[in-house]
DNA sequence: ACGTGTTTAGAGGGAG
DNA sequence: CTCCCTCTAAACACGT
C-alpha cells in the first residue's frame, strides 16, 4: 500500500473499524452513551475521511450499531425530545479488542443467553446503565458538584505500567486531553510510522495533535464531551480512570431495555446484581484499567457503591 | 421526507 | 483452505 506523505493522511482512511470508531465516540462521552447523530459527529469531527461518502459509511455503522451485540440501545425519557435513542457499550465489551487495541477485535462480542445470573442481555445491561445513570445523577444532586475530579480518583492505583496498546481507545481518545505534565507512555512500544502514538503527538507534537494523520485535534471534542472530562477521567500517563463502559454518567435518559432480545420480553424487576466494571480485560485483576480502581474511582462513597461493589463477572463471554 | 433502526446478503481480507 | 471479522449495499419498518 503506497505511503502518501504526512499531509495526506488526514484525508486516509482511518485504521479503525466502525465498531472501534463507535466505541471511541460512546466512550468519550461523559455519559458513555451518546446518539446516533452525536456518533456521526464525533467520527466526522475527528477523522475527516468521514466527512465524506457519508451515506455509504452511515449505513455501515448502524448496521454495526443493530448487528453487533456490544452495543446497547438506550431510549431517551419522555423529557428528552429528540430522533433515536442513545447508544452504549455493553458492559462486558471491553474484552473485545485485542491488547486494547482497536485496530481489530479479537473476537465478536457475543451475548450468552443462557446464563440467568448475570444481566448478560442487552435489556440488562442497558437497565444496568440506567441505574448507574440515576445513581449518578442523584450523586450530583446530593453533592451539588460535577463529577468527581483528580483527586477524588487516586490515581496511584491506576496502574501506569500496565502497557496500553497505541491503539487502545484510552489513547486515541486521550489525546485530545492533554495531561497536564504532558507524560508519555514509559513503556509504550514503536508505533507504527503511519500512526503516530497518540500520546506522543500531546507531547512531542505540542499542537493540536496535528500530527495524527487521520484525525483532527483537540478542541473539536463537541459539547457531549466537556473539557473537565480530561481531568476527571484520565489520569497521568493517559490511562483513564475510568473503564469502558462505566461510571460518570450524568443521566442523558432513563434507559429502559429495548433490545429486541427474545428472553428480554419479561420485564425484569431488578437487576439480580450489579454489573462489575470489567471491561478492560477478562480476568478482572489482571485488568489493565483494573476495576478495583475503577469502582473506587467511578463512585466515591455514593450510592452507586451499591451497584459497583460486590459483582460477580458477568457472564458475557465474546464467542462465536 | 428524513432520520433511525433492523435485517439480509455478499465480497474481501486476515488469522489459524 | 476454512473460519471469522469487517465493510458495503440494499430493503424495509418505524417515528418525528
Amino acid at each position: 500500500m503506497p505511503r502518501p506523505g504526512r499531509n495526506t493522511y488526514s484525508d486516509q482512511k482511518p485504521p479503525y473499524s466502525y465498531i472501534s470508531l463507535t466505541a471511541m465516540a460512546i466512550q468519550s462521552s461523559p455519559e458513555k452513551m451518546l446518539p446516533l447523530s452525536e456518533i456521526y459527529k464525533f467520527i466526522m469531527d475527528r477523522f475527516p475521511y468521514y466527512r465524506e461518502n457519508t451515506q455509504r459509511w452511515q449505513n455501515s455503522l448502524r448496521h454495526n450499531l443493530s448487528f453487533n451485540d456490544c452495543f446497547i440501545k438506550i431510549p431517551r425519557r419522555p423529557d428528552q425530545p429528540g430522533k433515536g435513542s442513545f447508544w452504549a457499550l455493553h458492559p462486558s465489551c471491553g474484552d473485545m479488542f485485542e491488547n486494547g487495541s482497536f485496530l481489530r477485535r479479537r473476537k465478536r462480542f457475543k451475548v450468552v443467553k443462557s446464563d440467568h445470573l448475570a444481566p448478560s442481555k442487552p435489556a440488562d445491561a442497558a437497565q444496568y446503565l440506567q441505574q448507574q445513570a440515576k445513581l449518578r445523577l442523584s450523586a450530583l444532586a446530593a453533592t451539588g458538584t460535577h463529577l468527581p475530579q483528580m483527586s477524588t480518583y487516586n490515581l496511584g492505583v491506576s496502574q501506569p505500567s500496565s502497557f496500553k496498546h497505541p491503539f487502545a481507545i484510552e489513547n486515541i481518545i486521550a489525546r485530545e486531553y492533554k495531561m497536564p505534565g504532558g507524560l508519555a507512555f514509559s513503556t509504550m512500544q514503536p508505533m507504527p510510522a503511519a500512526y503516530p502514538l497518540p500520546n506522543q503527538l500531546t507531547t512531542v507534537g505540542s499542537s493540536i495533535g496535528t500530527g495524527w494523520p487521520h484525525m483532527y485535534g483537540s478542541g473539536m471534542i463537541d459539547t457531549a464531551t466537556p473539557i473537565s472530562m480530561a481531568s476527571s477521567e484520565y489520569g497521568a500517563y493517559g490511562v483513564p480512570i475510568k473503564p469502558l463502559c462505566h461510571g460518570g454518567q450524568t443521566l442523558p435518559a432513563i434507559p429502559v431495555p429495548i433490545k429486541p432480545t427474545p428472553a428480554a420480553v419479561p420485564a425484569l424487576p431488578a437487576l439480580p446484581a450489579p454489573i462489575p466494571t470489567i471491561l478492560s480485560n477478562s480476568p478482572p485483576s489482571l485488568s489493565p484499567t483494573s476495576s478495583q480502581t475503577a469502582t473506587s474511582q467511578s463512585s466515591p462513597a455514593t450510592p452507586s457503591e451499591t451497584l459497583t461493589s460486590p459483582a460477580p463477572a458477568l457472564h458475557s463471554v465474546a464467542v462465536h
